[in-house]
DNA sequence: TAATAATACGAGGACTTTCTCGTATATGTC
DNA sequence: GACATATACGAGAAAGTCCTCGTATTATTA
């Protein structure tokens, strides 16, 4: 019968979570260059110096690859947010620029998200939804601009992401040296700072 | 032997233009969602209508399929270029907005474009440099601002570039109504003129 | 140390995808 | 009509990919 018997996880030992953190290493790193679709398994495992077995011990297929590290991704930006929302900076300004840092550090870091956000499991559906989601954009402005409706601020809050969504894209995929990529960001905040200001004021 | 015998290609025949037509078309949809690497030979095939051995009569592989779709929307991109270069709007604001909605306009009709580049053949390299070629942009600054440097006028030029790539992109793949499109669009000119006005005056 | 569990490995089965090739039909030319 | 060429088709060979499974090794626990 069989039933009801779903395995406990196992305990895993030092050496499996090197193992898995070398594998997800490599899955991002191929995602990132080749795309999701275009990674095979056994690329994933020569990348990773893992045998097809070991790679398949702990991710039974390609797409238990992809949710990991979506959930991966899904939590340092939560914890970027966090972050963020603790140190609190002062001022519209400062706020803005601490914000845009922050994007810019994780898809640097996280050179694979987009190609993850082409898939569709429902963790990566999940990071999109962050991606894009205007709750908290909202509520910021709206802390500014106390008498603006709120479908006009979700313009708003919009318009300034996807700016910044631009540049950060220009910044992760394309060939730009340190100090174009420092002015380009210096041009974002000043853009930024401008558009909120003056719509806030209007 | 076989030394230099590179068979010319076939005249083709009214059918063959129509098969080719379709098998693109086809193609071109199936990379908008499911990628290049995701989509198939045979589902290209069953997709436009025709059979596989059709298929690679046309196009001996996908790879051949890419380049092709790339050539056509290069071509498609530089006859925008010359008709708006053609009907050159009068006035900053007004040349402007003629950019902005051009390609816009593009992107809306070549959904799989940000597909292609993801690939890696020559067209769709060219494409891509095309895409943040800033020569053409830093002319048409150069003439409206002509005191300032070369190389405050590419910055500014990369700055416009990824602001409008940036809400093209949420444009394309955004779920928004009409009215919030056409409501982004105008936000995003209000902002380049904002932007640029700036800059050329200071 | 013995027993249990976790990890490592890669040959190979099942399946998919690419692409070829022989054959048949349609179109155009003389 | 006769001939050449273009187009249409799909079975199946060749290659690739996913994934399983038996076995061997290493770590943990009793």
């Amino acid at each position: 019968m069989d039933e009801a018997s779903p395995r406990p996880p196992p305990r895993r030992q030092a050496r499996g979570q090197r193992r898995i953190a070398a594998i997800l290493a490599a899955a991002a790193g191929l995602f990132a260059s080749r795309g999701v679709e275009g990674t095979t398994m056994s690329a994933i495992a020569a990348q990773s110096g893992t045998s097809i077995g070991s790679l398949y011990q702990f991710f039974p297929n390609r797409e238990a690859l992809v949710e990991a590290l979506a959930e991966q991704y899904l939590a340092d930006w939560q914890r970027m947010r966090a972050d963020l929302a603790s140190s609190r900076p002062r001022g519209l300004r400062a706020s803005i620029d601490a914000g845009i840092d922050a994007r810019v550090k994780f898809h640097l870091d996280h050179a694979a998200v987009s190609r993850l956000l082409e898939s569709n499991t429902s963790t990566a559906r999940a990071i999109h939804e962050l991606e894009t989601e205007l709750g908290s954009a909202v509520a910021f402005l709206s802390s500014y601009g106390p008498g603006i409706r709120k479908e006009t601020l979700r313009r708003y809050a919009r318009m300034v992401n996807a700016m910044v969504n631009g540049v950060i894209n220009t910044i992760v995929y394309g060939a730009l040296s340190a100090a174009q990529r420092s002015a380009l960001i210096d041009e974002l905040k000043s853009v930024v700072h401008a558009y909120v200001e003056e719509r806030l004021r209007g």
